[in-house]
DNA sequence: CTAGGGTTAG
């Protein structure tokens, strides 16, 4: 990525001499003699200060050789300090100007990870006509491969070649090194393979790029021909890759297998060894042979600690973790910045703000913060503990500048002889990377603020080197489905296509989830199509993406396919298609997928399940059965369990089930407002208006308050959102038009204004106003007038539709021969033609008989309001049409029947409605036969 | 010259 301008038309600007800086003053009462030797016992970056101090002193600081390994041993230190110090020392030494300085520096900014410092050095040397020797190439090519500055490293590639150093065995060992990591394999095995001498080096060079990238059978294989067939001689570094290798590979018989030869052979065993064994047992799920390495080599071996406190973090052991952690500490082991990687990580996953607090505390006292993963880190916990501020801080902190700014600005301060500033310009904060982005785009979207995530995404387009990744876009393809607008889905899946990004299972998962939650399952279905090596959650977002079309024959299908494909279903596939099941009524295939789940699959039924059960068999009227699962469940019954009962307790008009129900969620989650709303509901659905009241009182006591439900719509890329009888909007006077004559049009094809669903104590009047005012309403009389004919008009509300708005949608369809798509926070409706895919309030064929002759005898009806009957979809449409004939016949309108709360508002029980109703069908057959009554019912 | 462990997603 880091890529600075061509070799050899770098701005000399860039490149001219700069002239001394001061040295900061030291405690000079604290220097004690410095000798080339005691360099080694140097461990500070305060220790080395002295050290030079005592040298200048003595007048040895122009001795090349010290000079050189003192600049060497401070950028080893590797904090800003320490390399600011290297940079003054050399800078002071540049009077020397020797190919030797040069390299030191180059080496030790490449070592620290600042590498376009070091390829900046290393211009700066070719254009200040010092020869380089053999030495500096590699130097210069391990810092292009380090920030896989590609293009560079092809350019020095270049010079090599004409400088005649391309036979030299150290300067093609770093070629094949620096191709691996660039990830350019063919060219790494080119140079590999046309070398006439081969060394240890060599070999693991290309081993160990085969290691790292994805390749890392190669790697094995590479290293079995290595020490069978060429007998070289492997050292520590080659078995650290070679470990690693199988670390990856999660090939724990090629681990063993590995480590036999390392005792075989007498190769002795370093810390760096045991780390890479380590990680090797941790990664192939050894933990316990893992642990007994950790405690045989103790816990003061820093790499060791860093090795096992990643992988318990990688495993979200995090409280183990941190254990390492204390471990290092009371042994008196320094934790580094990688350790703080894995410290920070621990503290974000636990959310625990105060650990979190004490990590960047130890950042800053070390000086990690110039490091950008630490930032990133850091940025991760804060967002994940809720402070967003703190984390947009460090953010905002981090550069924005890439590479190829710095170079301008750099250019302009040597221009004008302001050596300093351009140093500093390096010295600020760590880049924000694709990294960065992607942690704030993430927190953000699980923060629940998806317009914000948006926002920040937005923003990052217009920053120059930084491209959305997968990540990115799986983050955003999140917050697409959240809100549910399908122009930005698609939108989202053109600039992926546009951009390159590979579309993985895991994005392109998210992919179908995103267009399935917009509403648009065909775009689902293609992309889940498209998808090579889909994986269990693949095929659960398929199924999801059915199950919420209303499709449940066909989300089954997908089940059965996937079991039949070989996967094993998980938990969270068995929760997609007993969703299904539950969505379409299928009752029976629900009970024997629930049943199958522990049986066949070995997959526990968890909570979640029990309540996707509680769902299906309360929607198909069993409420019995579902009070009973849940009495049978082996854990305790949580609040969303009985939250499923009451929901089905209020389609299914079971008043004393709901009150139980809503009792024992008012214990498990008191701050439920839900529960309330629900359950006055279902009284106010009985006609019991105390009750009703009641709750609504203890609703006040506690201070809960319905939230206020909002409904959102598009239109032509901007979004309107309406709350109840909320009147801001500008073209408020034209939506309220439409309102009425939506309403007028849907009165007079027999819709009665179902008002149970005002949880208001206001006359009957006020509340077939209020009613009419739901955000949903709003907002759909807003998507008629201001959508071109004959488009679909897609709303999403947060919470659950209410009946009422629900038939108002169907009406509405009909009549303005509109498909309009409304999701709210329980699934999706798709309206067409007057009816709705969702299941709910739909009938059956026998139900439907029955309300035939209900008709027949001069009921008018609320679609809606037919309880315990609702299943199929067909049959919508032919009450449509009957009620329509019904209208058109001027010897029976449509009645106004005491129909408003409930067709039998007096009636607990499912079962006597339908008794009831099938009364009057047999009457109306009876009509038929005696040939009264209207033939075109059959 | 070559080296394990490292941040983001679900």
């Amino acid at each position: 990525m880091a890529m600075l301008g061509n070799v050899l038309h770098l701005s000399p600007m860039v490149l001219a001499t700069t002239t001394t800086t001061k040295p900061s003053l030291l405690n000079q009462s604290k220097c004690t003699k410095a000798t080339p030797s005691s360099l080694k016992n140097c461990k500070t970056i305060d220790e080395l200060k002295m050290f030079h101090r005592s040298l200048t002193k003595q007048g040895l600081d122009n001795d090349v050789s010290t000079i050189t390994k003192l600049v060497a041993r401070s950028c080893e230190l590797g904090t800003r300090e320490s390399l600011s110090f290297a940079k003054e020392v050399f800078e002071n030494s540049e009077s020397y100007g020797t190919c030797f300085m040069y390299n030191s520096l180059i080496r030790g900014y490449a070592s620290s990870g600042l590498c376009n410092e070091a390829i900046l050095l290393f211009l700066r040397m070719m254009n200040s006509g010092i020869s380089p020797d053999k030495y500096t190439f590699p130097f210069g090519l391990s810092a292009c491969a380090k920030s896989r500055a590609k293009g560079n490293g092809i350019q020095i590639h270049g010079l090599i070649v004409k400088m005649g150093y391309a036979k030299d065995l150290f300067v093609q060992n770093s070629l094949v090194h620096f191709y691996a990591e660039c990830g350019e394999l063919d060219s790494a095995r080119k140079v590999f393979d046309e070398m006439s001498e081969r060394n240890v080096v060599s070999w693991t060079s290309m081993i160990c790029g085969y290691a790292r990238r994805d390749f890392a059978k190669d790697a094995v294989d590479l290293f079995f021909r290595m020490v069978r067939d060429e007998e070289v001689t492997p050292n520590s570094v080659t078995m650290v890759c070679v470990i690693s290798a199988c670390a990856k590979l999660e090939d724990l018989e090629t681990g063993e297998k590995v480590y036999a030869f390392i005792r075989n052979s007498g190769i002795e065993v370093n810390d760096l060894m045991v780390s890479a064994l380590v990680d090797m047992y941790m990664k192939c799920n050894a933990i316990d042979v893992a642990k007994r390495l950790f405690d045989e080599y103790g816990a003061s071996n820093l790499d060791l600690c860093n090795s096992m406190a990643s992988n318990y973090v990688r495993q979200g052991l995090t409280r183990e973790a941190l254990g390492v952690f204390n471990l290092m500490m009371d042994s008196g082991v320094r934790p580094d910045r990688i350790s703080m990687l894995s410290a920070i990580s621990s503290c974000s996953q636990l959310r625990n703000i105060l650990w979190g607090k004490s990590c960047h505390g130890y950042v800053l006292r070390n000086g990690f913060e110039s490091w950008d993963n630490i930032c990133n880190a850091l940025i991760d916990m804060y967002m994940k503990c809720h402070r967003q501020d703190t984390a947009f801080r460090i953010f905002d902190r981090m550069s924005n500048k890439t590479v190829v700014t710095w170079n301008s600005i750099v250019a302009g301060y040597v221009e004008n002889g302001e050596v300093d500033a351009a140093w500093e310009t390096f010295e600020t904060m760590p880049e924000k990377n694709i990294v960065s982005w992607n942690t704030i785009i993430s927190g953000l979207v699980q923060g629940s603020l998806f317009e914000e995530a948006i926002e920040v995404f937005c923003s990052m387009q217009s920053q120059e080197g930084v491209n959305a990744d997968g990540v990115t876009m799986m983050s955003i393809a999140s917050a697409c489905g959240h809100l549910g607008t399908l122009d930005l889905a698609k939108w989202i899946y053109y600039y992926i296509e546009k951009n390159g990004i590979q579309l993985d299972v895991r994005l392109g998962t998210t992919l179908v989830d995103m267009f399935s939650r917009c509403g648009d399952p065909e775009s689902a279905m293609s992309i889940f199509n498209s998808l090579t090596n889909r994986d269990v959650s693949a095929w659960t977002a398929a199924i999801g993406a059915m199950a919420m079309a209303g499709n449940a024959e066909r989300a089954i299908e997908l089940f059965d396919d996937m079991i039949e494909q070989g996967l094993k279903p998980d938990g969270v596939a068995f929760v997609g298609a007993l969703t299904a099941c539950s969505h379409g009524g299928l009752v029976q295939q629900g009970k024997e997928i629930f049943y199958s789940m522990l049986k066949l699959h070995g997959v526990s039924p968890e909570d979640v399940h029990y309540g996707c059960m509680v769902d299906l068999l309360g929607r198909a009227g069993l409420l019995e059965e579902a009070v009973q699962l849940i009495e049978d469940m082996p854990m305790e019954p949580n609040d969303v369990i009985w939250n499923s009962l009451l929901a089905a307790c209020r389609v299914q008009g079971n008043v004393e089930m709901a009150a139980y129900a809503a009792e024992k969620i008012q214990v498990l989650a008191p701050e439920r407002t839900g529960s309330y709303v629900l359950l006055s509901n279902v009284y106010a659905s009985a006609g019991r208006w105390n009750d009703m009241a009641k709750v609504r009182l203890s609703m006040k006591e506690k201070g809960l308050r319905k939230p206020p439900g909002t409904s959102s719509i598009q239109i032509r890329g901007k979004t309107h959102e309406f709350t109840s009888g909320d009147e801001s909007h500008p073209e408020m006077p034209n939506i309220e038009a439409m309102l009425d004559e939506v309403s007028q049009r849907a009165s007079h094809l027999g819709h009665v204004p179902d008002l149970s669903n005002v949880l208001m104590d206001v006359d009957e009047k006020e509340k077939i106003f209020m009613l009419s005012r739901h955000s949903e309403k709003l907002a759909m009389a807003y998507g008629l007038i201001s959508s071109n004919k004959g488009t679909t008009i897609r709303i999403v509300k947060n919470l659950r539709v209410c009946s009422d708005c629900h038939s108002f949608a169907k009406f509405a369809s009909k009549v303005y021969n509109r498909e309009i798509i409304l999701r709210d926070n329980n699934r999706f409706h798709y309206i067409r033609q007057g009816k709705c895919s969702c299941g709910d309030f739909c009938l059956t064929d026998d139900d439907l008989e029955v309300l035939k002759g209900c008709l027949d005898l001069g009921f008018g009806f609320n679609y809606d309001e037919i309880p315990a009957l609702c299943k199929t979809l067909p049959a919508l449409e032919l009450c449509y049409s009957m009620s329509q004939k019904n209208l058109d016949d001027k010897h029976t309108p449509p009645l106004q029947l005491p129909i408003g709360r409930s067709l039998v508002p007096s009636c607990d029980n499912p079962d006597d409605v339908k008794a009831r109703l099938k009364c009057w069908a047999q009457a109306r057959r009876r009509r038929f036969q005696k040939g009264i009554g209207r033939s075109e019912f059959n």
